[in-house]
DNA sequence: GAGTAAGGCTACGCACGAGTAGGTTCATGG
DNA sequence: CCATGAACCTACTCGTGCGTAGCCTTACTC
């Protein structure tokens, strides 16, 4: 049995004697449409994060967004548009971050490295982007799932070739497609690492990094022996 | 506008002259407690697996598994309660088989191929069983989650013994705790790998397994330079 | 200062789906 | 051959939540 969930207005009777411990954006009146949508999708985001696709009810997200239900339809159409619209710009800013990271002219370990770093602490600063990404998009079936797959397409695309570079000076160089499995490995390994993470803190995002940077580079079979990666 | 759904009256009328493309099991008649459950619970498993939790409906596995709404309540409980069944049903199965498969007395680097390869079997075998553990039992909130980060924690502790016992024979030997992260990567390396061998079918599930392998064991630094891993 | 459009709202219709009430049929043991 | 209960059903109730109809109100333009 779950226990019942609080409805927002339970919730807010007892604000008045507890502290505000939610985000429910007080009403301001009379602002442009540009920046209604990016509450709108900041609330959006929030829930879906919290609660997943369906059970997300488009009234609470009105309300944590401070504005009433219409205006989401009239701005960003209906609950799956917003969905989309949400996995869309979240992708694009992890996206963003990690490719500023990498850079383009480093030996491949250190763009590795760099790029690991990025997103490890991206994911610790944006919990409910990473959480609308990762779990929600997957777990909600065929229209939204397709959205995620062209983001981990990209990043897999950003992470092949840069494998594929590593190996060109080598006797056997790599394609990117021969890497793809690799940088499909690498991407969940790196997902699962964050929830790792989550449940157990205190750890810094570059001693994520490391670790994930140590397994995949050196792999076990040299990590067993003593021999490990560091970064410079 | 959603096309209104058919009841369930409607499409059995439609049924016998459209093929039976679903898979709803004919209704078959005073059938023991015991092979109902198992039953429901298939067909709660690929109902759950292709629709996720919120958006299955109770009316669609009940049709599924031939038998009416009712009896589920009666033998399984609520809509969550069958969920929670479904994912420790599918999480001991799939934990039995790697279990089984790593056996006791072999050598570290023999255990974890054999695991991996064990994995990759079953996943490739039970997609819905799959699906629903590892996708919809982590984006659904904090029941389900709960039960899957137990699976995890087994599933992590099989391998983190594992590996810390590949140490033992080192200079440095580490504890089993100290590997969890790295087992963390590894199970996540896994279940994204799936996903892309789902996408990118072709491959045995003993080639995924030996390129996960070779990620793990032998790390980039090694394949880049023509070092690979082999199983025997 | 009238007209128009953009920002904003309340209050509802309507469909869908979890869970149940209340019944029927069949098998077994006394 | 009657009773008890297990297996099984149809047909509801009722809450919840998406999407909208219809209506204000402020700001800017001509």
């Amino acid at each position: 049995m779950i226990a019942p969930a609080l409805t927002w207005q339970d919730r807010s009777s007892v604000r008045g004697e507890m502290q505000a411990d939610e985000q429910t954006r007080p009403r301001t009146k009379r602002l442009p449409r540009s920046v209604r949508e990016r509450q709108i999708l900041d609330a959006a985001v929030d829930v879906f994060a919290a609660q997943g696709f369906h059970p997300a009810s488009m009234d609470e997200i009105s309300e944590t967004a401070g504005i009433s239900k219409p205006m989401i339809y009239a701005y960003l159409g209906s609950k799956e548009e917003l969905f989309v619209a949400c996995i869309r710009r979240e992708a694009d800013r992890l996206l963003e971050a990690i490719r500023g990271a990498v850079g383009e002219d480093l030996r491949a370990d250190q763009q590795l490295w760099r790029g690991l770093r990025s997103f490890f602490e991206y994911t610790q600063e944006h919990r409910s982007s990473w959480a609308v990404l990762h779990r929600q998009a997957l777990a909600q079936g065929e229209p939204f799932s397709g959205e995620l797959a062209e983001w981990r397409r990209q990043a897999m695309e950003l992470i092949s070739v840069l494998l594929a570079r590593a190996t060109a000076a080598s006797d056997q160089p790599m394609q990117p497609e021969q890497m793809q499995p690799f940088a499909a490995a690498l991407v969940g390994a790196g997902e699962s690492l964050v929830d790792w993470w989550i449940e157990n803190p205190g750890h810094t995002a570059d001693g994520m990094a490391m670790r994930l940077m140590n397994l995949v580079w050196m792999g076990f079979g040299d990590l067993v022996e003593g021999r490990d990666w560091k970064p410079e």
